[in-house]
Order: C-alpha cells, then sequence, then structure tokens
DNA sequence: TCTTAAAAAGAAGGATATTCTGTTTCGGAC
DNA sequence: GTCCGAAACAGAATATCCTTCTTTTTAAGA
C-alpha cells in the first residue's frame, strides 16, 4: 500500500510508465517547493524528460496537479467504502470513516500532504467543478449510508449540517498537525482516541 | 470590526494609504482568482498605481502575502486573547476559544478565506521560519494558559497532543466547508453547539 | 510491411515576476 | 519659507517561466 501503487492503479500499464513517472516527481516537487514554486523545468529536469512530453500527457500545469489530486482522492475514497462495507451501526460507522482516514494519512504522508496544499489551488482553476460535483456526490453518498445505519441506533442531537465537522474535523486537524511537524506521534496511534472522542462529542 | 479595520490597526496613517490600498484589492484578487493566478498587473490595475510602487512596499508577490496573512493572525489572534483574559477554568477556556474562532471568521469572512488558502504557500517560502516561530509560540502560550487554567479543574485524560485538535478541529472544518458552500448555516449559529461537543469529547 | 495514431522532443512565442533607473513627494532642520 | 534627505512612486527593461507549435520517433494493428 505504498504511494506507487496509487499511481500504477490508476495508469496501468508499460506505455503509461513515463505518465507515471511525471506524476510521482511532481508529487515530489510540488510537496518540496510548493505548488507555485514548483517550475515545469524543475519536474522535466527530474525525470529527463521534455516539455512536449509534459504537456502532451498533461496539457497544463494544472492537469498536473488534478490528475494528482483525484487520483489521491478517489484511493482514499475507495479505502473509506472498503471498509464502511463492514459497518452494522452509527457507531461502527464513525469508527470506520476516522480509522480509515488516519489509516490512509499515515500510510500516504506524500498524497495527503498534497491533498491538503492541492485544495485550494484547484478550487479555483477549470477543475473547479469537478471537484466540487465530486464532493456533493461523495458526501451525499456517505450521508445517505449514514442515515441508513443511524436508523435503529441511539438519536444524534447535533444539527446535521455539523455531523461530518465533528466526526472528521479533529483527526483532520491532527494529521494536518502531524504532516507539518507540530505534533511529533502518528495519528495511527490515536486511532481509539480520536474515535471515541468523536462518538462522545455526536451524543447530547 | 468589519475588514477594513485590520488593515487599518495595522498600518495607520495617511502616508500608509496605498500600502492598504494594495493589500485590500490583493485580498480580494486572491480569494477570487486564486494566490497562483493572481498577477501583479491584476493587482496594479485594480488600485491604478505601478509595479514600482507595489514592489517598493512588499518586495515581491510573496511579501503582498505575507503581509496579509500575519496582519490576519495577528487580529485573529487578539480577539482570542482579549476573550480568553475572562476564563476562569479550563471549562470556559474551551468556551472562549471556540466561540472566539467562530465569531472571527462570521466576521471576517474574507480574511479567513485568505488564511486558509495563504497558508500553504507561505509555509514553503522564505516566510517559512517566520510563520513556524509564530505558530510555536502562539501553542506554547495556548498550552501554558489551559496548563494552568486545567489545575483544579475535570482532568482531562486525552493524550495532551490532541487537545487543541479536539477544541478546534470540529470549528475549523465546518468553517472552511462554510466559506466553500458546502453547508449554509453560518457557523456562529453553532457556537454554543460546537463548544460543548468539544468539551464534550474532552472528557473520558 | 505498411498505416496511422500516439508519444516524445525541443525551438519559438507570449505572459508574468522582478529589477533598475529616474522622478516626485513629503517631513523635518534651519 | 527654503533646503535636504529619505521615502514614495512611475514605468521601461530584463529575466523567468508557461504554453504552443512543428517535427521526429515509436509502437500497435491491419
Amino acid at each position: 500500500m505504498n504511494q506507487s501503487n496509487i499511481l500504477e492503479n490508476r495508469f496501468p500499464g508499460r506505455r503509461a510508465a513515463l505518465k507515471r513517472e511525471i506524476l510521482e516527481q511532481a508529487l515530489l516537487c510540488f510537496n518540496d517547493l510548493g505548488v507555485e514554486a514548483t517550475t515545469i523545468d524543475a519536474i522535466k529536469a527530474r525525470c529527463d524528460t521534455s516539455v512536449g512530453a509534459i504537456y502532451h500527457h498533461f496539457g497544463n500545469k494544472e492537469g498536473i496537479l488534478s490528475a494528482l489530486f483525484f487520483a489521491a482522492m478517489d484511493d482514499q475514497r475507495q479505502q473509506l467504502e472498503r471498509e464502511l462495507a463492514g459497518a452494522n451501526n452509527l457507531r461502527e460507522a464513525v469508527f470506520c470513516i476516522i480509522e480509515s482516514y488516519l489509516d490512509w494519512v499515515a500510510a500516504n504522508r506524500e498524497w495527503a500532504r498534497f491533498l491538503y496544499q492541492a485544495r485550494s489551488p484547484l478550487a479555483k482553476g477549470p477543475f473547479q467543478q469537478e471537484l466540487k460535483d465530486r464532493n456533493i456526490q461523495n458526501y451525499q453518498k456517505l450521508k445517505e449510508q449514514l442515515i441508513g445505519l443511524g436508523k435503529g441506533d441511539i438519536k444524534i442531537v447535533q444539527p446535521f449540517e455539523m455531523l461530518f465537522s465533528l466526526i472528521i474535523g479533529p483527526s483532520e486537524n491532527y494529521c494536518r498537525a502531524w504532516l507539518s511537524g507540530r505534533v511529533k506521534t502518528s495519528p495511527q496511534e490515536y486511532r481509539k482516541e480520536f474515535a471515541e472522542s468523536a462518538w462522545r462529542s455526536l451524543k447530547r
């Protein structure tokens, strides 16, 4: 489950080798230098290719950004769905969501770091709509699953709009802090604590 | 407490009028177009000045970014300190932190939006160290205040590293969602709910 | 083997950030 | 009021970087 698998899954085969290589080096550049400071030339140099090849595969800089972003987003999402399928009630679902999130970030640090910093740039440019659509769809689907699971369960008293923030907010905040070095302990070590805290915060 | 006061406080006087104007227009550009897509020319056009003036005041694009960022950060921080001074125990402190945060975001949407999107770009460039130092200082100070207030209070059982994430995580996540349009209700309406939820999540 | 589309290379063009030089404005000393 | 120095401002010139375009190469399928 290392980071190159995300690329292998999405762009399989020998013919996509350069495409994967460009994306992998771009990911490192973006994380090391920042999105804006990363130049096409820097990426080009790292994978010993040409600007022509890069623009052939991705169109422009934002094309690289979006390819990386959606690959990571989908991988994270897939892992969540796999694990969420085994949840039998709301409590288990909440635990699933949080533990899946923390595990994914811990297992894919570079990708997670990138997801956090690439969202804003992407939310403006030409992929604005695609990002919005995916977000809406993801949240909608998750919402329905939670409502389904919540039927015979303890009643949640918080306003529904707050739900996702209460569930994922602390974990997300901690992961950002961890990736930036502000806290040292891997989020995985606090899996249970974050899950139980979130569950406690939901009830009234 | 509208947004221009942040600038008036930090760059007072008649002679700094253009400086403030540049910053105000830059803020709008960054939020509308995104940090990378905002050009010096676009800012120049909006305040009818020259590139020379802009570079005289800020050195480069990142200089504008940092001036805006630290102005907002300090304003948010000041508001927190003012309100936190009245807290007599840990519970009141937690309520203070959350309510102050939500109020500030609701009252300074443009600034809040900017804070969220400008952190990553800044965390790389030349202001990396200043940002880190301020962060460490702020967290250290807050930590000491909380420890002081926690003395005679209910014992918090969560690992200390998790504390700030549990307190501010849900509110932060909700504010991001609100500014991006994913949720509709102003965070201020959920002041009490977020505070109580966070407090509940801390205890075990 | 031949055809055709994809892949790759790199030069050329255009946009943008930054520097540099010159001019103007302004506050304080006298 | 005048003069001086520093800050403020303007805009041309430069450098960097993104993107486009043309050409060449590669590879899969008929």
